[in-house]
DNA sequence: CCGGATCCGCAGAGATACTG
DNA sequence: CAGTATCTCTGCGGATCCGG
């Protein structure tokens, strides 16, 4: 993993509170961020799922993003990985309570993208004409 | 501009409803993700800004991403671009009434990353130290 | 003052093949 | 089944110079 350079700890503490908020967002912004962080989140959230039906379900992914990701969520205790000893090797991931917490806590974000979906696409086809023009 | 890929007309229509979420809300966040939309679009809430303005606070950004960035951001229509044809040029930009909304459907995810902050970043150090041990 | 154009380095991500 | 390992390619983003 190369990556993990956005450490929390490292953060400022002594900035003003706006300036806070907005690097705080940020922060968790960049971790869920990305194609696949959401969609595996998704997943997890109704229960405990194998690398195998991750594989899947989130279609399109590769095992190395995969793998990558599921780490990245383990290590901000998104998720927790369960290995089972067994022949052949079985891995289960749930998500934590924090991360239902942050699905919650998305729903709003979720229906202002579902409002405006539409005005977006809009307003990029309107942009291109002009720009192209 | 070489990117602007994620062309949402584009988007499969066709899906389960919860696929669908997952889609729309993906778009929305790849497209305030990356290091400074979020600060920018904060900045232009609050009223019209120009461009060194923006320089200014951002802090940390350079010209050219501070363009682009400004660029997609009016591309998606949350924000307006306003040339004052003086000398030397004026150019302010706003926010929508969409981006506005946008900003108040993040509160929820906000006070998430608030409460939860500290949390991440202990998990991450215990994380780090079980991988190096 | 507000950009556009270009060059370039580096991390993120795909493809493929191999293992306990 | 659940990953690693490597190789490569893409494109984000910084630096720099030019223009209206």
């Amino acid at each position: 993993m190369s990556q993990g350079n956005t450490d929390v700890t490292a953060q400022a503490r002594v900035v003003d509170p706006e300036k806070l908020e907005v690097c705080t967002v940020l922060e968790v912004i960049n971790r869920i961020s990305g194609k696949w962080a959401i969609g595996i989140l998704l997943e997890a959230t109704r229960g405990p799922v194998r690398f195998t039906e991750l594989e899947r379900s989130v279609e399109g992914i590769s095992r190395r993003m995969l793998t990558l990701t599921l780490r990245n969520l383990e290590r901000d205790g998104l998720l927790v990985r369960t290995v089972y000893p067994t022949v052949p090797p079985k891995v289960e991931y749930e998500a934590t309570a924090m991360a239902k917490e942050l699905y919650a806590s998305l729903s709003g974000f979720l229906h202002w993208a579902e409002r405006h979906r539409d005005s977006i696409a809009e307003s990029r086809v309107v942009y291109d004409e002009k720009v192209s023009a």
